[in-house]
DNA sequence: CGTGCGTTTCTCTAGACAGCATGTC
DNA sequence: CTAGAGAAACGCACG
């Protein structure tokens, strides 16, 4: 079937021709028209197969008709990559906008769009703000929806779904996933129709390698004879290199990427050509320098780009992680040993796929199986459309007698099913709260129905619901999240204002003691870092065996807002993992650098700016808790924290960052030069501020404009 | 006494979403 | 905690 014999507007067409595509995929030939019957659909088939494409034509098919559609990913990275595939079509008129937690544009005007391309969890938070254009929506993308599996995001996505059904039943839902046991079961739930497959648009050979030889399922194998001084990873990738391909490896630790790229960038060396080397060496240069602060973890990744080879995982600065995922693109990096980052989420396929661990440390359970959907997902990066001939997934045995075993699981079985996990505690806290908070469910009878059509209540015994409705409902009342009279829910100010922060009921509880503490209007930054630190919602430092540095620092400061619990209790086990991270924060307001932060908590620059970005929500939550409590003593105190996390920096920088063009850098070099007050900048000559190292003459100008004009700039600050 | 290298012991474990209002090197 | 890779520490032989 081709493109132009779809029912779609000649316009559309056009473009999809003209950005190459002509002939639907099979499986895209069996869904297209059932998408654009305006049924709803699940579609069920293995990654870049064409999934997008068919909610694409969906989606244009009825807003050409004049309506909405939200298109709902789980990365914030693919909703630039399907902001990116759409945007051809703006030329139609058709205005496209997206709507993630760090995305910079102005949210008012969100609704302007035909396209939004959103979050799961942005996607909550539209329905929790009560969002009214969301009644516009005429279809609603579901992308990754086997995700709902995921115990920490797939509630989240589960909930949003039932709910759009129940705000706009005429809308149509179109759920993508990658292949799943039961996606039949999703369809049911859904009220869908289902099309399901295996279809790849390049062949995948699959095989298990067990050190001698790689037997792949077509009953073919690659012997690979044992040659001293080279592993047999190395060689596996080598071989491949000889081809004309690519690898890409899989580990289970940042560790192993890190030295298994090592090794194996030292043995690819002789199927390495000068030219290859010569750019490689640009490269690494490159690497060297595209965070903004060196690092010994960007100093060794520059090492192993050198050798045509590279490491991937969230340790990484996301500048550099870009570079190299664009580098392996371009083939100017032949492999890349990743962590599951790569797995799901940005594509980047590759000949050859190697998956060298299918075993991971899980907290409490020791060693446990990778699922087998995130198996076949790192399977499935194998063969790039268009430029291998085949792709190539090779699982590596620990022991030849694995060998069979895993042929059997992973090759040839089936991937799991998913469940539900909306059943957890936490979830549902989290949930109800949102739909009481919102005025979704306004009655027990209402929050039963509404629990009644998720997807966990398709999946689970009604009986059993009831009661652990009554035990989570108790607890939004006993916490003052909401009240009940004569049988009606309503929420109080402080349980929406936790429902719209988007923070766990249990993060409001705990920021909610310590603003209310006495000892509130004495804390220091610290004591701040240490609250948002202690909730739920933060990310936690774990605890190695040379940190006993932290005990002595617990024994230096007392100021803390929370009560510090006995040495060698549970409540200890928690409470210093939060200490960990909030002096992890402080150092980093205190102009640390990234390289001694980084050895000190024994992480990447990635992890600081995982942490500090969450770290400035929770800093915000806490002042908006603190002005919902009438505490405007902390409002300023933790304005300025706010300030100084984001921008990371001491308080004596705090007047000089409010400048335009002023960061950290900036604001320190201006205030080792001496300026110290916007006063001392407004009287010094332009031209002494261009001498500054980092100023120049431009900005010079930015700032003298800026300070000169002194009634513009807020001053609210302390100067 | 320093160096090199095989062996034993010790340590530590993946990823990434959310608020709100504007501007870093 | 059901494991195992990688790094550090150790120990031994050699010059």
């Amino acid at each position: 079937m081709l493109i132009r014999d779809l029912p779609l507007d000649q316009r559309v067409i056009e473009i999809l021709e003209g950005s190459g595509f002509r002939e639907l995929y099979p499986p895209q030939a069996e869904a297209m028209p059932l998408a654009l019957s305006g049924q709803n659909l699940v579609v069920s088939i293995p990654t870049a197969s064409g999934k997008s494409l068919i909610a694409y034509c969906a989606i244009l098919d009825q807003i050409l008709k004049g309506g909405k559609a939200l298109y709902i990913v789980p990365l914030r990275a693919l909703a630039r990559e399907k902001f990116d595939e759409l945007a051809p079509f703006r030329r139609l008129g058709i205005k496209i906008g997206i709507a993630t937690g760090d995305f910079d544009r102005k949210e008012s005007h969100l609704g302007r769009n035909h396209i939004i391309i959103c979050t799961s969890e942005k996607a909550d938070s539209l329905l929790r703000h009560r969002t009214t254009w969301l009644s516009e929506l005429k279809v609603v993308v579901a992308d990754e929806v086997h995700l709902i599996n995921d115990p920490s995001r797939g509630p989240t996505l589960e909930v949003t779904l039932t709910r759009f059904k129940a705000l706009n039943p005429e809308a149509q839902i179109i759920a993508l996933s990658a292949t799943i046991k039961n996606a039949g079961e999703l369809a049911e739930w859904l009220d869908a129709n289902l099309v399901q497959s295996e279809w790849r648009p390049v062949e995948l050979r699959k095989g298990v390698f067990d050190g001698s030889t790689v037997d792949f399922t077509d009953n073919k194998s690659i012997p690979l004879p044992q040659r001293p001084g080279i592993d047999s990873i190395s060689f596996l990738v080598e071989d491949t290199i000889k081809q004309g391909g690519q690898a890409l490896v899989f580990v289970n630790t940042r560790r192993s990427a890190n030295a298994l790229a090592k090794k194996v960038g030292g043995a690819i060396r002789p199927v390495i050509s000068e030219k290859e080397r010569e750019e490689a060496a640009n490269l690494s240069n490159h690497v060297l320098n595209v965070e903004r602060e060196k690092t010994s973890l960007g100093k060794s990744l520059a090492d192993c780009v050198r050798e045509g080879c590279a490491f991937h995982h969230a340790g990484l600065g996301s500048e550099q992680r870009r570079v190299v995922e664009q580098a392996f693109r371009e083939g100017k990096i032949k492999c890349v040993v990743a962590t599951p980052t790569l797995a799901a989420g940005m594509n980047l396929p590759a000949r050859r796929v190697i998956v060298r661990d299918l075993w991971r440390y899980a907290a409490l359970i020791g060693m446990a199986p990778i699922p087998r959907l995130e198996i076949h997902q790192m399977m499935g990066r194998a063969g790039r459309p268009h430029l291998d001939p085949y792709g190539e997934a090779v699982l590596v045995a620990r022991h030849p007698e694995e060998k069979e075993r895993i042929r059997e699981e992973y090759l040839l079985g089936d991937v799991e099913p998913i469940h539900s996990k909306l059943g957890s505690e936490s979830a549902l806290r989290f949930h109800l709260l949102a739909a009481i908070a919102s005025g979704f469910t306004r009655n027990r009878q209402e929050l039963n129905h509404f629990i009644g059509s998720t997807f966990y209540s398709y999946q689970t015994e009604a009986y059993w619901l009831e009661s652990q409705l009554d035990g989570i409902t108790d607890f939004l009342l006993d916490n003052d999240f909401i009240v009940e009279n004569e049988e009606q829910f309503k929420p109080t100010l402080f349980g929406v204002k936790t429902s719209e922060l988007y923070i766990d009921p249990l993060s409001a509880l705990k920021m909610k003691e310590a603003i209310l503490s006495e000892k509130a209007s004495r804390g220091e930054p610290l004591s701040f870092l240490h609250v948002i630190a202690s909730t739920p919602d933060m990310r936690l430092l774990s605890l190695r065996r040379t940190d006993e540095w932290i005990l002595e620092k617990l024994d230096e400061f007392s100021n803390f807002l929370l009560e510090k619990p006995e040495p060698e209790t549970a409540e200890m086990d928690l409470f210093l993992p939060a200490f960990k991270t909030a002096l992890l924060l402080e150092d980093w307001i205190n102009e640390e650098s990234e390289e001694n932060i980084t050895k000190r908590y024994g992480i990447g620059p990635g992890d600081i700016h995982a942490e500090v970005e969450l770290a400035q929500w929770l800093l915000y939550a806490l002042r908006e808790i603190a002005r919902l409590l009438y505490i405007g003593e902390l409002m300023l105190p933790l304005t300025n924290l706010n300030i100084r996390i984001r921008n990371g920096c001491k308080a004596e920088l705090l007047p000089l960052i409010q400048l335009e063009q002023i960061g950290r850098v900036r604001g320190r070099a201006l205030y080792n030069a001496g300026f110290r007050t916007l006063n001392s900048l407004r009287k010094a000559p332009e031209e002494s501020l261009a001498r500054i190292p980092t100023i120049g003459k431009e900005i010079a100008r930015t700032i003298k404009r800026q300070v000169t004009r002194v009634d513009h700039i807020q001053t609210g600050l302390k100067e």
